[in-house]
DNA sequence: ATTTCTGTTATAATTCAATTAGAACAGATT
DNA sequence: AATCTGTTCTAATTGAATTATAACAGAAAT
């Protein structure tokens, strides 16, 4: 599992670790099922405090990414249909990278190769 | 000027301000050359501290979005070509948000949808 | 069955960002 | 001249993020 903190990022820990592991699913190189490495073995591999990989793992169980089973551990989700939550998040993040992304000067076809670019690295790209 | 402060949200204040003014110029609700309200009559309308908004303004110039001249005020700037630095941060979050709406069950078709919903109320939309 | 590993919970301390407050300064505008 | 502007400074408060220990109890492994 490869995972690389900044300490000094102004982006939380937790966010980043959040951050990542969607990425690691998006790629595929976790699949649903899987199971998640342990929030003491993942902390002491990234060189950080047990709870602040706890708080990353209930965030994403949060956003319904993961599953995690009391005294065992965190499964990864199977990938469904969005719900109309997920749909509002995306939405609403979409707005503001598009937003600034215009007042940059990137016109819709620049921004939408970027995009697709990056989606040819996803699942389902 | 039509901004709308969430004071109990976890997005801070100022990023808020940041993020809707950008809107504003996406719009073009507000154009290129134009002034920004002084920091202290936007502070007084939102019910915010001063320097909320000065490190709102100080963000968008960092940015290359507007210009501050000194004892002056804040201008729109013009919209030309983005930098690298642009670029690579709006790859960057891209990056970010596509995961996630891969990971949400969102396919290619889908995101660009939405994403080409939202644009057209931007310029060059 | 015992040991080990697991997430859970609780308390505590530290650090830092965000926000507010008040004041003073000096250039720009009217 | 008076007012408005951003700038700078000090100061205080609040809360989030992170780390540190410790103990608990269920799950998994031997």
């Amino acid at each position: 599992m490869f995972i690389e903190i900044e300490p000094s990022s102004e982006i939380p820990i937790y966010t980043q670790l959040v951050n990542q592991l969607i990425e690691l699913i998006a790629k595929g190189e976790l699949q649903p099922n899987d199971t998640l490495p342990s929030v003491r073995s993942l902390a002491a591999d990234l060189g950080v405090n047990m709870h602040t990989v706890n708080k990353a793992y209930h965030e994403l169980e949060r956003k319904n990414i993961i599953r995690i089973i009391p005294k065992s551990g965190a499964v990864v989700s199977e990938i469904t249909t969005p719900t109309d939550e997920q749909l509002a998040t995306i939405t609403h993040a979409l707005k503001t990278v598009l937003a600034e992304s215009t007042v940059y000067g990137m016109n819709k076809d620049e921004v939408l190769s970027i995009a697709l670019t990056i989606m040819s690295d996803y699942k389902e790209g």
